[in-house]
RNA sequence: GGCUGGGUAGCUCAGCUGGUGAGAGCGCACGACUCAUAAUCGUGAGGUCGAGGGUUCGAUCCCCUCCCCAGCUACCA
Protein backbone atom coordinates (compact mmCIF):
# COMPACT_ATOMS: atom_id res chain seq x y z
CA UNK A 1 0.00 0.00 0.00
CA UNK A 2 1.84 3.40 -0.88
CA UNK A 3 2.10 5.87 1.46
CA UNK A 4 0.91 9.32 1.26
CA UNK A 5 2.25 11.96 3.64
CA UNK A 6 0.54 15.29 4.08
CA UNK A 7 1.03 18.00 6.03
CA UNK A 8 -0.89 21.72 6.99
CA UNK A 9 1.22 24.50 8.07
CA UNK A 10 0.89 24.68 11.77
CA UNK A 11 -1.40 27.26 13.06
CA UNK A 12 0.26 29.95 14.96
CA UNK A 13 -0.71 30.24 18.75
CA UNK A 14 -1.96 33.60 19.36
CA UNK A 15 -5.77 33.25 18.80
CA UNK A 16 -8.83 31.40 18.21
CA UNK A 17 -9.33 29.28 15.25
CA UNK A 18 -10.95 31.66 12.26
CA UNK A 19 -12.52 30.74 8.75
CA UNK A 20 -8.99 30.86 7.23
CA UNK A 21 -7.26 28.12 9.81
CA UNK A 22 -10.87 25.63 8.54
CA UNK A 23 -10.27 26.27 5.14
CA UNK A 24 -7.30 24.84 5.21
CA UNK A 25 -7.74 22.25 7.66
CA UNK A 26 -10.85 21.18 5.27
CA UNK A 27 -9.03 21.24 2.44
CA UNK A 28 -6.06 18.75 3.41
CA UNK A 29 -8.69 16.41 5.52
CA UNK A 30 -11.02 16.25 2.26
CA UNK A 31 -7.66 15.00 0.48
CA UNK A 32 -6.39 13.28 3.35
CA UNK A 33 -9.75 11.19 3.04
CA UNK A 34 -10.07 11.06 -0.65
CA UNK A 35 -6.25 8.97 -0.65
CA UNK A 36 -7.56 6.90 2.27
CA UNK A 37 -10.57 5.58 0.32
CA UNK A 38 -7.61 5.47 -3.03
CA UNK A 39 -5.62 3.08 -1.23
CA UNK A 40 -3.10 5.14 0.44
CA UNK A 41 -1.74 4.29 3.35
CA UNK A 42 -2.03 8.07 4.93
CA UNK A 43 -0.69 10.33 7.53
CA UNK A 44 -1.96 13.75 7.84
CA UNK A 45 0.43 15.67 10.50
CA UNK A 46 -1.35 19.06 11.78
CA UNK A 47 -0.53 21.13 15.11
CA UNK A 48 0.52 24.42 16.77
CA UNK A 49 2.88 26.83 16.28
CA UNK A 50 3.51 28.23 19.96
CA UNK A 51 6.85 30.01 19.97
CA UNK A 52 7.65 33.51 19.51
CA UNK A 53 7.44 36.70 20.82
CA UNK A 54 4.39 37.38 19.90
CA UNK A 55 3.16 34.67 21.80
CA UNK A 56 4.91 35.55 24.67
CA UNK A 57 3.20 38.93 24.18
CA UNK A 58 -0.31 37.67 23.99
CA UNK A 59 0.38 35.80 27.69
CA UNK A 60 2.45 38.39 29.51
CA UNK A 61 -1.04 40.62 28.37
CA UNK A 62 -3.27 38.34 29.59
CA UNK A 63 -1.02 37.67 32.42
CA UNK A 64 -0.27 34.24 32.40
CA UNK A 65 2.23 31.92 31.36
CA UNK A 66 2.99 31.34 27.89
CA UNK A 67 2.78 27.61 28.43
CA UNK A 68 -0.32 27.97 30.23
CA UNK A 69 -1.40 30.29 27.41
CA UNK A 70 -0.48 27.92 24.78
CA UNK A 71 -2.39 25.17 26.20
CA UNK A 72 -5.79 26.72 26.31
CA UNK A 73 -5.15 27.75 22.56
CA UNK A 74 -3.94 24.49 21.96
CA UNK A 75 -7.50 23.21 23.42
CA UNK A 76 -9.46 25.00 21.56
CA UNK A 77 -7.96 24.37 17.94
CA UNK A 78 -7.78 20.93 18.90
CA UNK A 79 -12.24 20.93 20.21
CA UNK A 80 -12.74 22.96 16.67
CA UNK A 81 -10.94 20.37 14.99
CA UNK A 82 -13.13 17.86 16.58
CA UNK A 83 -16.01 19.19 15.77
CA UNK A 84 -15.28 19.94 11.87
CA UNK A 85 -14.57 16.34 11.39
CA UNK A 86 -10.74 16.77 10.69
CA UNK A 87 -9.24 13.31 10.68
CA UNK A 88 -5.74 14.13 11.14
CA UNK A 89 -3.24 11.42 12.48
CA UNK A 90 -1.00 13.58 14.47
CA UNK A 91 -1.20 16.84 16.34
CA UNK A 92 2.17 18.05 16.62
CA UNK A 93 2.62 21.17 19.25
CA UNK A 94 5.96 22.91 19.04
CA UNK A 95 6.58 23.10 22.68
CA UNK A 96 6.54 19.57 23.20
CA UNK A 97 9.86 17.84 24.17
CA UNK A 98 10.17 15.64 21.90
CA UNK A 99 9.68 18.37 18.85
CA UNK A 100 12.54 20.93 20.69
CA UNK A 101 14.97 17.79 20.92
CA UNK A 102 14.18 17.06 17.43
CA UNK A 103 14.58 20.53 16.29
CA UNK A 104 18.09 20.73 17.95
CA UNK A 105 19.17 17.69 16.10
CA UNK A 106 18.26 19.24 13.17
CA UNK A 107 20.07 22.24 13.34
CA UNK A 108 23.37 19.78 15.41
CA UNK A 109 22.80 18.03 12.01
CA UNK A 110 23.38 21.21 9.85
CA UNK A 111 26.68 22.39 12.10
CA UNK A 112 28.09 18.39 12.03
CA UNK A 113 27.91 18.98 7.79
CA UNK A 114 29.53 22.58 8.75
CA UNK A 115 32.45 21.37 10.01
CA UNK A 116 33.97 19.73 6.78
CA UNK A 117 33.74 23.17 4.97
CA UNK A 118 35.98 26.11 5.06
CA UNK A 119 34.94 28.80 7.31
CA UNK A 120 33.62 31.28 4.28
CA UNK A 121 31.09 28.09 3.50
CA UNK A 122 29.41 27.50 6.47
CA UNK A 123 25.88 27.62 6.97
CA UNK A 124 25.92 29.16 10.28
CA UNK A 125 28.04 31.89 11.39
CA UNK A 126 27.87 34.74 13.58
CA UNK A 127 27.13 38.14 12.34
CA UNK A 128 26.26 41.49 13.72
CA UNK A 129 23.44 43.26 12.48
CA UNK A 130 22.16 46.47 12.76
CA UNK A 131 19.18 47.70 11.98
CA UNK A 132 15.81 50.24 13.10
CA UNK A 133 14.22 49.04 16.35
CA UNK A 134 10.65 50.19 16.67
CA UNK A 135 9.97 50.11 20.89
CA UNK A 136 6.06 49.41 19.98
CA UNK A 137 6.45 46.40 17.76
CA UNK A 138 9.59 45.04 19.44
CA UNK A 139 11.00 44.61 16.48
CA UNK A 140 12.95 45.42 13.28
CA UNK A 141 11.52 47.04 10.92
CA UNK A 142 12.67 46.51 6.82
CA UNK A 143 12.67 50.37 5.13
CA UNK A 144 9.74 49.17 3.24
CA UNK A 145 7.69 49.69 6.74
CA UNK A 146 8.80 53.36 8.02
CA UNK A 147 7.99 56.19 7.06
CA UNK A 148 9.02 59.54 8.22
CA UNK A 149 11.46 58.19 10.70
CA UNK A 150 8.85 55.81 12.07
CA UNK A 151 6.99 52.89 12.16
CA UNK A 152 4.01 52.56 9.89
CA UNK A 153 2.13 51.25 13.40
CA UNK A 154 3.80 53.67 16.00
CA UNK A 155 4.65 56.72 14.23
CA UNK A 156 4.98 58.62 17.92
CA UNK A 157 7.97 56.20 18.65
CA UNK A 158 10.99 57.01 17.51
CA UNK A 159 13.08 54.07 15.66
CA UNK A 160 16.13 52.81 17.36
CA UNK A 161 19.41 52.05 15.91
CA UNK A 162 20.19 49.20 17.25
CA UNK A 163 22.70 45.93 17.16
CA UNK A 164 21.94 42.61 17.82
CA UNK A 165 24.81 39.84 17.20
CA UNK A 166 23.39 36.81 16.36
CA UNK A 167 24.00 33.17 14.39
CA UNK A 168 23.13 33.86 10.63
CA UNK A 169 22.00 31.18 8.13
CA UNK A 170 23.75 31.37 4.65
CA UNK A 171 20.96 31.19 2.90
CA UNK A 172 22.34 33.11 -0.27
CA UNK A 173 24.26 29.83 -0.74
CA UNK A 174 21.05 28.05 -1.54
CA UNK A 175 19.83 30.83 -4.68
CA UNK A 176 21.62 27.97 -7.20
CA UNK A 177 20.55 24.90 -5.81
CA UNK A 178 16.94 25.99 -5.45
CA UNK A 179 16.92 27.39 -8.84
CA UNK A 180 17.84 24.07 -9.95
CA UNK A 181 15.18 22.35 -8.13
CA UNK A 182 12.70 24.35 -9.46
CA UNK A 183 14.22 23.81 -13.01
CA UNK A 184 14.45 20.27 -12.76
CA UNK A 185 10.98 19.75 -10.89
CA UNK A 186 8.45 22.96 -11.73
CA UNK A 187 5.76 21.08 -9.71
CA UNK A 188 7.29 21.58 -6.54
CA UNK A 189 5.27 24.36 -5.90
CA UNK A 190 1.95 25.12 -7.57
CA UNK A 191 -0.21 26.99 -8.22
CA UNK A 192 2.04 28.30 -10.95
CA UNK A 193 1.05 31.73 -10.10
CA UNK A 194 2.66 31.07 -6.87
CA UNK A 195 5.36 29.71 -7.98
CA UNK A 196 6.42 32.56 -10.39
CA UNK A 197 6.47 34.33 -7.44
CA UNK A 198 9.17 32.45 -5.98
CA UNK A 199 11.32 32.62 -9.19
CA UNK A 200 11.57 36.13 -9.52
CA UNK A 201 12.55 36.15 -5.34
CA UNK A 202 15.46 33.88 -6.75
CA UNK A 203 16.21 35.71 -9.50
CA UNK A 204 16.99 38.90 -7.33
CA UNK A 205 19.19 36.54 -5.23
CA UNK A 206 18.68 35.57 -1.60
CA UNK A 207 19.97 37.27 1.43
CA UNK A 208 21.28 35.52 4.48
CA UNK A 209 18.77 35.27 7.54
CA UNK A 210 19.17 35.35 11.27
CA UNK A 211 18.51 32.14 12.85
CA UNK A 212 18.39 32.82 16.60
CA UNK A 213 17.17 36.15 18.25
CA UNK A 214 18.38 37.36 21.43
CA UNK A 215 15.60 39.92 22.78
CA UNK A 216 13.31 36.67 23.86
CA UNK A 217 13.37 33.57 24.99
CA UNK A 218 10.22 32.02 24.51
CA UNK A 219 11.43 28.80 22.23
CA UNK A 220 14.10 26.53 21.79
CA UNK A 221 17.59 27.70 23.04
CA UNK A 222 19.64 27.68 20.10
CA UNK A 223 22.03 24.57 20.37
CA UNK A 224 25.35 26.73 20.13
CA UNK A 225 26.17 29.80 22.06
CA UNK A 226 27.96 32.66 20.30
CA UNK A 227 31.59 33.06 20.71
CA UNK A 228 31.05 35.48 23.40
CA UNK A 229 29.03 32.48 25.78
CA UNK A 230 25.77 34.10 24.96
CA UNK A 231 22.92 31.46 24.66
CA UNK A 232 20.25 32.90 22.36
CA UNK A 233 16.81 31.62 21.45
CA UNK A 234 16.20 29.49 17.77
CA UNK A 235 14.54 32.34 15.34
CA UNK A 236 10.81 30.97 15.20
CA UNK A 237 11.32 29.42 11.63
CA UNK A 238 13.81 27.69 12.58
CA UNK A 239 11.50 25.86 15.48
CA UNK A 240 8.16 25.75 13.38
CA UNK A 241 9.31 24.36 10.06
CA UNK A 242 10.83 21.68 11.32
CA UNK A 243 7.77 20.05 12.70
CA UNK A 244 7.13 18.31 9.36
CA UNK A 245 10.43 16.47 9.87
CA UNK A 246 10.12 16.49 14.17
CA UNK A 247 6.74 14.70 13.55
CA UNK A 248 8.13 11.03 13.61
CA UNK A 249 10.74 11.29 16.36
CA UNK A 250 7.21 10.88 19.00
CA UNK A 251 6.69 8.04 20.88
CA UNK A 252 4.64 5.88 18.86
CA UNK A 253 5.03 7.24 15.38
CA UNK A 254 6.42 4.68 12.72
CA UNK A 255 6.87 4.29 8.90
CA UNK A 256 4.09 6.42 7.91
CA UNK A 257 5.48 9.95 9.15
CA UNK A 258 9.22 8.56 7.47
CA UNK A 259 10.60 11.71 5.63
CA UNK A 260 9.93 13.22 3.71
CA UNK A 261 6.47 14.39 3.64
CA UNK A 262 4.75 13.92 0.25
CA UNK A 263 3.11 17.49 0.10
CA UNK A 264 2.52 20.20 2.42
CA UNK A 265 -0.53 22.31 2.13
CA UNK A 266 0.37 25.76 3.22
CA UNK A 267 -1.51 29.13 3.03
CA UNK A 268 -0.48 31.47 -0.10
CA UNK A 269 1.10 33.86 2.27
CA UNK A 270 3.89 31.12 3.48
CA UNK A 271 4.91 30.19 0.63
CA UNK A 272 8.64 32.09 0.87
CA UNK A 273 8.87 30.00 4.19
CA UNK A 274 8.20 26.90 2.60
CA UNK A 275 9.90 27.11 -0.65
CA UNK A 276 13.03 28.78 -0.16
CA UNK A 277 14.01 28.78 3.64
CA UNK A 278 12.74 24.90 4.66
CA UNK A 279 14.00 23.07 1.34
CA UNK A 280 17.86 25.61 1.87
CA UNK A 281 17.52 24.71 5.58
CA UNK A 282 16.94 20.55 4.27
CA UNK A 283 19.86 20.73 1.91
CA UNK A 284 21.96 22.31 4.66
CA UNK A 285 21.11 19.34 6.68
CA UNK A 286 21.68 16.68 4.03
CA UNK A 287 17.87 15.80 4.39
CA UNK A 288 15.86 14.78 1.28
CA UNK A 289 13.37 17.66 0.35
CA UNK A 290 9.27 16.96 0.54
CA UNK A 291 7.75 16.07 -2.80
CA UNK A 292 5.48 18.87 -3.05
CA UNK A 293 4.17 22.40 -1.73
CA UNK A 294 0.92 23.20 -2.51
CA UNK A 295 -0.51 27.44 -2.21
CA UNK A 296 -4.26 27.14 -1.01
CA UNK A 297 -5.72 30.50 -1.70
CA UNK A 298 -7.82 32.59 1.19
CA UNK A 299 -10.95 33.33 1.63
CA UNK A 300 -12.81 36.77 2.55
CA UNK A 301 -15.74 38.07 3.77
CA UNK A 302 -17.69 40.43 2.89
CA UNK A 303 -15.25 42.02 -0.06
CA UNK A 304 -12.26 42.03 2.63
CA UNK A 305 -9.71 39.89 3.19
CA UNK A 306 -10.32 37.29 6.26
CA UNK A 307 -8.66 38.41 9.50
CA UNK A 308 -9.23 38.88 13.07
CA UNK A 309 -10.94 41.68 12.49
CA UNK A 310 -13.70 40.00 10.12
CA UNK A 311 -13.72 37.06 12.83
CA UNK A 312 -15.80 39.20 14.60
CA UNK A 313 -18.48 39.27 12.40
CA UNK A 314 -18.38 35.61 11.64
CA UNK A 315 -17.36 33.23 14.64
CA UNK A 316 -16.93 29.27 12.91
CA UNK A 317 -19.44 28.22 15.29
CA UNK A 318 -22.41 30.55 13.69
CA UNK A 319 -21.29 29.07 10.39
CA UNK A 320 -21.28 25.47 11.33
CA UNK A 321 -24.43 25.73 12.92
CA UNK A 322 -26.38 27.19 9.97
CA UNK A 323 -26.93 23.85 8.11
CA UNK A 324 -24.46 21.73 10.28
CA UNK A 325 -20.91 20.40 9.77
CA UNK A 326 -21.02 18.36 6.96
CA UNK A 327 -22.34 21.47 4.76
CA UNK A 328 -19.99 23.79 6.15
CA UNK A 329 -17.26 21.75 5.16
CA UNK A 330 -18.97 20.78 1.39
CA UNK A 331 -19.92 24.91 1.00
CA UNK A 332 -16.30 25.97 1.56
CA UNK A 333 -14.99 23.00 -0.26
CA UNK A 334 -17.10 23.44 -3.29
CA UNK A 335 -17.03 27.19 -3.45
CA UNK A 336 -13.47 28.36 -3.07
CA UNK A 337 -11.02 26.42 -5.36
CA UNK A 338 -7.97 25.22 -3.38
CA UNK A 339 -5.57 27.12 -6.00
CA UNK A 340 -7.17 30.23 -5.42
CA UNK A 341 -9.14 32.47 -3.85
CA UNK A 342 -12.85 32.59 -2.68
CA UNK A 343 -15.73 34.02 -1.06
CA UNK A 344 -18.24 33.61 2.05
CA UNK A 345 -21.24 34.94 1.75
CA UNK A 346 -24.36 33.75 3.93
CA UNK A 347 -26.50 33.85 0.63
CA UNK A 348 -23.92 31.64 -1.45
CA UNK A 349 -24.05 29.02 1.49
CA UNK A 350 -27.85 29.11 1.59
CA UNK A 351 -27.95 28.83 -2.16
CA UNK A 352 -25.56 26.38 -2.44
CA UNK A 353 -27.13 24.47 0.58
CA UNK A 354 -30.62 24.49 -1.02
CA UNK A 355 -29.78 23.98 -4.91
CA UNK A 356 -26.82 21.15 -4.35
CA UNK A 357 -27.38 19.46 -1.22
CA UNK A 358 -31.47 19.92 -0.67
CA UNK A 359 -32.14 19.88 -4.18
CA UNK A 360 -29.74 17.78 -6.19
CA UNK A 361 -28.42 15.30 -4.10
CA UNK A 362 -30.84 15.43 -1.51
CA UNK A 363 -33.82 15.09 -3.32
CA UNK A 364 -32.35 12.24 -5.63
CA UNK A 365 -31.80 10.29 -2.54
CA UNK A 366 -35.53 10.82 -1.52
CA UNK A 367 -37.17 9.78 -4.47
CA UNK A 368 -34.84 6.83 -5.33
CA UNK A 369 -35.41 5.33 -2.25
CA UNK A 370 -38.66 5.93 -2.60
CA UNK A 371 -39.12 4.24 -5.29
CA UNK A 372 -37.23 1.61 -4.78
CA UNK A 373 -39.63 1.33 -1.28
CA UNK A 374 -42.97 1.32 -3.28
CA UNK A 375 -42.14 -0.86 -6.55
CA UNK A 376 -40.00 -3.31 -5.25
CA UNK A 377 -40.38 -4.02 -1.05
CA UNK A 378 -36.79 -1.46 -0.45
CA UNK A 379 -34.82 -4.40 -2.19
CA UNK A 380 -32.31 -2.98 -5.01
CA UNK A 381 -32.80 -5.26 -7.97
CA UNK A 382 -30.04 -7.48 -8.44
CA UNK A 383 -29.73 -6.53 -12.87
CA UNK A 384 -26.78 -4.44 -13.92
CA UNK A 385 -27.27 -0.60 -14.55
CA UNK A 386 -27.52 1.56 -17.40
CA UNK A 387 -24.65 0.94 -19.55
CA UNK A 388 -24.92 4.32 -21.20
CA UNK A 389 -25.30 6.29 -18.18
CA UNK A 390 -22.26 4.55 -16.10
CA UNK A 391 -20.27 5.45 -18.90
CA UNK A 392 -20.88 8.83 -18.66
CA UNK A 393 -20.77 8.03 -14.87
CA UNK A 394 -17.20 6.88 -14.72
CA UNK A 395 -16.15 9.76 -16.82
CA UNK A 396 -17.33 12.31 -14.34
CA UNK A 397 -15.26 9.89 -11.54
CA UNK A 398 -11.80 10.27 -13.73
CA UNK A 399 -12.08 13.46 -13.03
CA UNK A 400 -12.75 13.13 -9.88
CA UNK A 401 -9.62 10.99 -9.20
CA UNK A 402 -7.48 13.35 -11.56
CA UNK A 403 -8.46 16.43 -9.23
CA UNK A 404 -7.35 14.51 -6.33
CA UNK A 405 -4.57 11.98 -7.71
CA UNK A 406 -3.74 13.08 -10.84
CA UNK A 407 -2.78 15.65 -13.39
CA UNK A 408 -4.72 18.12 -11.40
CA UNK A 409 -4.08 17.74 -7.98
CA UNK A 410 -5.14 18.94 -5.34
CA UNK A 411 -8.36 20.34 -6.28
CA UNK A 412 -11.30 19.23 -3.77
CA UNK A 413 -13.69 21.62 -5.86
CA UNK A 414 -13.44 19.56 -8.86
CA UNK A 415 -14.26 16.17 -7.23
CA UNK A 416 -17.65 17.84 -5.72
CA UNK A 417 -17.92 19.35 -9.22
CA UNK A 418 -17.71 15.97 -10.86
CA UNK A 419 -20.23 14.45 -8.17
CA UNK A 420 -22.92 16.77 -8.51
CA UNK A 421 -22.65 15.90 -12.25
CA UNK A 422 -23.19 12.24 -11.48
CA UNK A 423 -26.59 13.58 -9.62
CA UNK A 424 -27.69 16.07 -12.18
CA UNK A 425 -27.42 13.33 -14.66
CA UNK A 426 -29.24 10.53 -12.26
CA UNK A 427 -31.64 13.08 -11.83
CA UNK A 428 -32.10 13.91 -15.64
CA UNK A 429 -32.19 9.94 -16.12
CA UNK A 430 -35.48 9.40 -13.95
CA UNK A 431 -36.99 12.09 -15.57
CA UNK A 432 -36.13 10.52 -18.91
CA UNK A 433 -36.96 6.91 -18.01
CA UNK A 434 -39.73 7.73 -16.34
CA UNK A 435 -40.12 4.71 -13.74
CA UNK A 436 -43.52 6.17 -12.24
CA UNK A 437 -45.00 5.37 -16.14
CA UNK A 438 -42.76 1.39 -16.03
CA UNK A 439 -44.48 0.75 -12.53
CA UNK A 440 -47.56 0.52 -14.28
CA UNK A 441 -47.31 -2.20 -16.26
CA UNK A 442 -45.99 -5.24 -15.13
CA UNK A 443 -44.76 -6.07 -18.83
CA UNK A 444 -42.05 -3.41 -18.06
CA UNK A 445 -40.68 -4.64 -14.98
CA UNK A 446 -37.45 -5.66 -16.55
CA UNK A 447 -36.89 -2.16 -17.47
CA UNK A 448 -38.16 -0.92 -14.27
CA UNK A 449 -35.29 -3.05 -12.19
CA UNK A 450 -32.42 -1.39 -14.85
CA UNK A 451 -33.65 1.86 -13.90
CA UNK A 452 -33.96 0.94 -9.92
CA UNK A 453 -30.86 -0.38 -9.93
CA UNK A 454 -29.16 2.55 -12.00
CA UNK A 455 -30.27 5.34 -8.95
CA UNK A 456 -29.32 2.83 -6.27
CA UNK A 457 -25.65 2.43 -7.89
CA UNK A 458 -25.31 6.56 -8.85
CA UNK A 459 -26.37 7.30 -4.92
CA UNK A 460 -23.82 4.65 -4.02
CA UNK A 461 -20.91 6.59 -5.77
CA UNK A 462 -22.25 9.79 -4.77
CA UNK A 463 -21.98 8.54 -1.37
CA UNK A 464 -18.24 7.10 -1.40
CA UNK A 465 -17.10 10.10 -3.63
CA UNK A 466 -18.07 12.54 -1.29
CA UNK A 467 -17.98 11.21 1.72
CA UNK A 468 -14.37 12.69 2.08
CA UNK A 469 -16.29 15.94 2.02
CA UNK A 470 -19.62 15.07 4.48
CA UNK A 471 -17.94 11.75 6.46
CA UNK A 472 -21.12 12.10 8.51
CA UNK A 473 -24.30 12.85 6.01
CA UNK A 474 -22.69 10.09 3.43
CA UNK A 475 -22.79 7.71 6.41
CA UNK A 476 -26.36 8.48 6.51
CA UNK A 477 -27.16 8.01 2.72
CA UNK A 478 -25.04 4.64 2.51
CA UNK A 479 -27.13 3.26 5.44
CA UNK A 480 -30.25 4.27 3.52
CA UNK A 481 -29.38 2.64 0.81
CA UNK A 482 -28.37 -0.41 3.14
CA UNK A 483 -24.74 -0.31 2.00
CA UNK A 484 -22.72 -2.54 4.14
CA UNK A 485 -20.41 -0.89 7.57
CA UNK A 486 -18.55 2.50 6.85
CA UNK A 487 -18.73 4.07 3.64
CA UNK A 488 -15.59 6.37 4.27
CA UNK A 489 -13.60 2.80 4.17
CA UNK A 490 -15.27 2.16 0.89
CA UNK A 491 -12.22 1.98 -2.02
CA UNK A 492 -13.29 4.51 -4.54
CA UNK A 493 -10.28 2.80 -7.40
CA UNK A 494 -12.74 -0.13 -6.84
CA UNK A 495 -16.29 -1.01 -8.44
CA UNK A 496 -19.15 -0.32 -6.21
CA UNK A 497 -22.25 -2.10 -6.67
CA UNK A 498 -25.58 -1.92 -4.95
CA UNK A 499 -27.42 -4.93 -6.17
CA UNK A 500 -29.59 -6.66 -3.54
CA UNK A 501 -29.26 -3.72 -0.85
CA UNK A 502 -31.91 -3.58 1.28
CA UNK A 503 -33.12 0.44 1.55
CA UNK A 504 -34.94 2.44 4.04
CA UNK A 505 -36.15 5.98 3.14
CA UNK A 506 -35.28 7.90 6.35
CA UNK A 507 -35.73 11.81 6.76
CA UNK A 508 -34.22 13.82 4.20
CA UNK A 509 -30.63 14.07 4.31
CA UNK A 510 -30.84 18.35 3.87
CA UNK A 511 -33.87 19.19 5.18
CA UNK A 512 -35.02 22.78 4.13
CA UNK A 513 -35.25 25.01 6.85
CA UNK A 514 -38.46 26.38 7.51
CA UNK A 515 -39.75 28.68 5.10
CA UNK A 516 -40.96 31.53 6.77
CA UNK A 517 -44.43 32.69 7.18
CA UNK A 518 -46.18 34.87 5.06
C1' G B 1 7.88 51.75 -8.70
C1' G B 2 9.10 46.39 -10.13
C1' C B 3 7.10 41.52 -10.75
C1' U B 4 2.93 37.79 -10.99
C1' G B 5 -2.15 36.63 -11.80
C1' G B 6 -6.94 38.29 -13.20
C1' G B 7 -10.99 41.54 -15.63
C1' U B 8 -16.17 36.42 -20.26
C1' A B 9 -24.25 36.24 -19.44
C1' G B 10 -27.65 39.32 -12.92
C1' C B 11 -24.11 36.08 -9.63
C1' U B 12 -19.77 32.35 -9.34
C1' C B 13 -16.80 30.88 -13.05
C1' A B 14 -15.04 27.03 -17.77
C1' G B 15 -12.94 28.19 -22.27
C1' C B 16 -5.79 23.30 -24.12
C1' U B 17 -0.90 25.37 -28.32
C1' G B 18 -6.13 31.34 -32.65
C1' G B 19 -10.85 28.96 -36.97
C1' U B 20 -17.92 26.49 -38.60
C1' G B 21 -23.23 29.35 -34.64
C1' A B 22 -19.04 32.09 -27.19
C1' G B 23 -20.30 27.71 -22.68
C1' A B 24 -21.62 25.51 -17.32
C1' G B 25 -23.90 25.97 -12.51
C1' C B 26 -26.96 29.21 -9.73
C1' G B 27 -30.80 32.95 -10.20
C1' C B 28 -34.89 34.48 -13.52
C1' A B 29 -39.20 33.53 -17.22
C1' C B 30 -42.26 30.02 -19.58
C1' G B 31 -43.60 24.96 -20.31
C1' A B 32 -43.70 19.50 -18.77
C1' C B 33 -44.17 15.77 -15.11
C1' U B 34 -45.65 13.67 -10.30
C1' C B 35 -41.40 9.04 -7.82
C1' A B 36 -39.48 12.98 -4.52
C1' U B 37 -37.49 17.78 0.60
C1' A B 38 -43.44 22.95 -3.70
C1' A B 39 -38.32 18.91 -5.29
C1' U B 40 -37.25 17.31 -10.72
C1' C B 41 -36.91 17.72 -16.23
C1' G B 42 -37.10 20.85 -20.80
C1' U B 43 -36.86 25.58 -23.33
C1' G B 44 -35.45 30.64 -23.30
C1' A B 45 -33.43 34.88 -22.06
C1' G B 46 -29.18 37.08 -26.82
C1' G B 47 -23.17 38.94 -22.65
C1' U B 48 -19.39 45.12 -27.73
C1' C B 49 -15.57 38.08 -24.05
C1' G B 50 -12.08 45.57 -19.35
C1' A B 51 -10.72 49.91 -23.37
C1' G B 52 -8.01 51.25 -27.77
C1' G B 53 -4.63 49.82 -31.58
C1' G B 54 -1.80 45.92 -34.28
C1' U B 55 -0.51 40.92 -36.60
C1' U B 56 -3.58 37.40 -39.52
C1' C B 57 -7.77 34.94 -44.59
C1' G B 58 -9.72 34.85 -39.44
C1' A B 59 -8.65 36.38 -32.33
C1' U B 60 -12.06 35.94 -26.20
C1' C B 61 -7.55 33.19 -26.82
C1' C B 62 -0.88 36.28 -30.18
C1' C B 63 1.70 41.47 -29.85
C1' C B 64 1.61 46.84 -28.03
C1' U B 65 -0.56 50.80 -25.01
C1' C B 66 -3.99 52.17 -21.30
C1' C B 67 -7.75 51.44 -17.19
C1' C B 68 -9.41 48.49 -12.96
C1' C B 69 -8.85 44.39 -9.13
C1' A B 70 -5.80 40.92 -6.25
C1' G B 71 -1.10 39.11 -4.62
C1' C B 72 4.34 39.26 -3.94
C1' U B 73 8.35 42.84 -3.10
C1' A B 74 12.07 38.58 2.62
C1' C B 75 13.46 37.76 9.32
C1' C B 76 5.36 39.27 13.15
C1' A B 77 4.13 34.49 11.92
Amino acid sequence: MPRFFLTTAIDYANGEPHLGHALEKIGADAIARLHRQLGYDVHLLIGMDEHGQKVAQTAEKQGVPPQQFVDSIAEQFQAMWARLGISHDQFIRTTAPAHKAAVTRLIEQIFAADASLPEERRNFYERSYTGMYCVGCESFKQPADIVDGTCTVHPTRTLEEVTEHNWFFRLSAYTAPLKALFAANPGFLEPESRRNEILQLLEQGLEDISASRSRFDWGVPFPRPLSNGDVQTTYVWFDALPNYWTARFFPGFDARAAWPADLHVIGKDITRFHCVIWPAMLMAAGEPLPAQVWAHGFISLGGERFSKSAGVKLTLGEAIDRYGVDAFRYYLLRDVPFDADGAFSWERFEEVYNSDLANTLGNLGSRSTAMIEKYRAGVVPGCSPDAELFAAHEASLAQARAAVDGARRYRPNEVVSALMDVARRTNEYIQRTQPWVLAKDPANAAALDTVLATLAGSLALCAAWLAPVMPQKMQALWEQLGGPGDVTAVRLDQPISAGDWTVAKGTPLFPKPEAPAL
